[in-house]
DNA sequence: AGCAACTCCGACCGCATTGGTCTTGCTTAC
DNA sequence: GTAAGCAAGACCAATGCGGTCGGAGTTGCT
């Protein structure tokens, strides 16, 4: 249920490298592939895509490489993950026409909706910084933006 | 992104008709099919899976049909979901034996698997009794289970 | 300035999964 | 016995994911 690509998956690691050496000036996708032992070009085309999206920045030429567009505080598992998987749904009554294929007869796209938005939110509330630290249970909790709540 | 399989939308759809029509005895596949202008073959295959798992209780011979096995106030989405897709993931680090194919050097992977309770969490408390009546926003939020807090 | 190395970038391809169909056999009610 | 309906399997087409290849542009060094 609910798979997310391997795509996002890399695109995530490789944010959380990039916010961690970001003092170290840009960084190729060879190196951030080799660290992780990802299929580099495969990695490239995801970072490409986030590039293009506005979450990064390329530099090219020798030394170039990617680095954050803006602070990893301010980039959410969300934009992520829609960058690269692009703006699909949870159900495929929900597309991004808003209509039904089943002839307006699906009568369950409305709670569905409302899962959709509470998932969201909850990515949304995610940062990419929050994925730096190890992972301290509690007072994390506060701070990865608290509560979702679902209204059917 | 998140996208649920069109067997697990279908699977829902079935299982609030049955629901609705819980009076009228058991329903044959292909009339929940025509009534939703569903594949019939499909969907008489979706609810094969869902009798098998417990969810369903099915009748052979005239007159016979499929029916809800629980109180349709005890069936959850999750549970239905699960049936159909399978014991799927949010991320592919998160497998069934628990092992990350990346060589053990995959740092998001217990940020993800919280989401990933989360996201259980919420549509474990979605029943199919929740998808029957027209969604009233405010009232029906604190029946629908609430709060769903994630723990980074 | 010219060269060479480095890196980004876009097109391409095989394969697994999903959605859907067909066929056959078994069970039950009338 | 026969018709209605479930059960179960193989089978097929298409979408999209994961992965690969060659080219174009940029930078640093001499």
């Amino acid at each position: 249920m609910l798979r997310l690509t391997k795509k996002a998956d890399y695109g995530l690691i490789a944010l959380k490298y990039l916010a961690e050496q970001s003092t170290n000036g840009a960084q190729s996708a060879k190196d951030i592939a080799e660290a992780y032992h990802i299929p580099p070009q495969l990695l490239a085309k995801i970072l490409q895509t986030l590039a293009k999206s506005g979450l990064l920045v390329s530099h090219a030429g020798t030394n170039g490489g990617y680095a954050l567009a803006r602070s990893a505080h301010d980039i959410s598992a969300f934009e992520v993950i829609r960058a690269i998987d692009g703006p699909l749904f949870i159900t495929s009554c929900i597309t991004i026409h808003g209509t039904c294929d089943l002839h307006g007869t699906c009568t369950i796209k409305e709670p569905l909706r409302k899962v959709n938005d509470s998932i969201k939110e909850l990515l949304s509330g995610i940062r990419v910084s929050d994925l730096i630290e190890p992972i301290e249970d509690s007072p994390a909790a506060a701070l990865a933006g608290g509560l979702v709540s679902i209204a059917l």
